[in-house]
DNA sequence: CTGCGTGCAAATTATTTGCATGCGC
DNA sequence: GCGCATGCAAATAATTTGCACGCAG
């Protein structure tokens, strides 16, 4: 199911295996999205000795390894999500709330970009802001 | 061509207009998009007086009276830009560079949000990621 | 005159970095 | 055993806040 075997993926770089790797990438994938702190808080709650700077590093080299991405969802708070768990990430300015939905929405969009400027829409780095249902019924309050 | 008043817009709800807020507004038009440090800094080349703080205050101001907006363009970098300039960015992975082209691009992507989820897109708020012609090229290297 | 808005400096939060030790290979 | 990765603590960057004065209305 994890399509990528972390322990290959590291060894192909000449990286090693280690528990808070480990431990850092499953968060990811358990939560998600999340923030480097809330992700810290996830990875402590197994093994205590994990430090924030380490989730840091963790998630960095994670990234060149195109292993997470990460995008600003809301107000400067970085998150961090798998690449394999590719969405449209649509943030409600109202609530706050993320929801998700499939990139094939983008697909006519990145096609028409593609054409028309030559751009290449990273589809699995794209929040949308707006108000969701709920928030734009109260809006007209 | 300044769609909107200043003086006015401020009198409209009891504030003061006052030249830090006047020049933080030009500023943002100047720059198009810029962080509040590049602000700040335009701002100083002409009143060398106003602080950086004062640029923040200002901002957040201008955002609760929606003059203007912010979006978080590359890493962590919140950009301002006003709101009746409303585009929808393109940022290059590779190269940093940001372009715009027009919301109606969105167009067809929020109906069918809207329809679909009840969310509606804030098209004036949208960054999408991804690599522009140069470096998409680079990237087969 | 009356307070809002500003400048200044300090506080707070988020993120990065250096160094010595431990562990994977 | 060798060197990368980690933990710890301090450094740095980014943003916010408190207070007293000056100026817009």
């Amino acid at each position: 199911m994890t399509s990528t075997p972390l322990p290959d993926a590291l060894r192909a770089r000449g990286l090693r295996m280690t528990a808070p790797r480990q431990l850092v990438l499953e968060a990811v994938r358990r939560l998600g999205h999340a923030t480097p702190e809330q992700l810290h808080d996830e990875v402590t709650r197994t093994a205590a000795g994990i430090n924030l700077t380490t989730v840091y590093r963790t998630l960095e080299l994670f990234e060149q390894m195109g292993l997470v991405t990460h995008t600003h969802l809301s107000h400067g708070a970085p998150t961090y999500h798998a690449a394999d768990d590719q969405h449209v990430h649509l943030v409600c300015r109202g609530c706050g709330r993320v929801d998700e939905v499939g990139t094939e929405l983008l697909a006519p969009l990145a096609a028409t970009l593609a054409d028309d400027r030559g751009f290449a829409v990273d589809v699995g780095h794209v929040a949308l802001f707006g108000l969701c249902r709920d928030c734009a019924g109260e809006g007209s309050r």
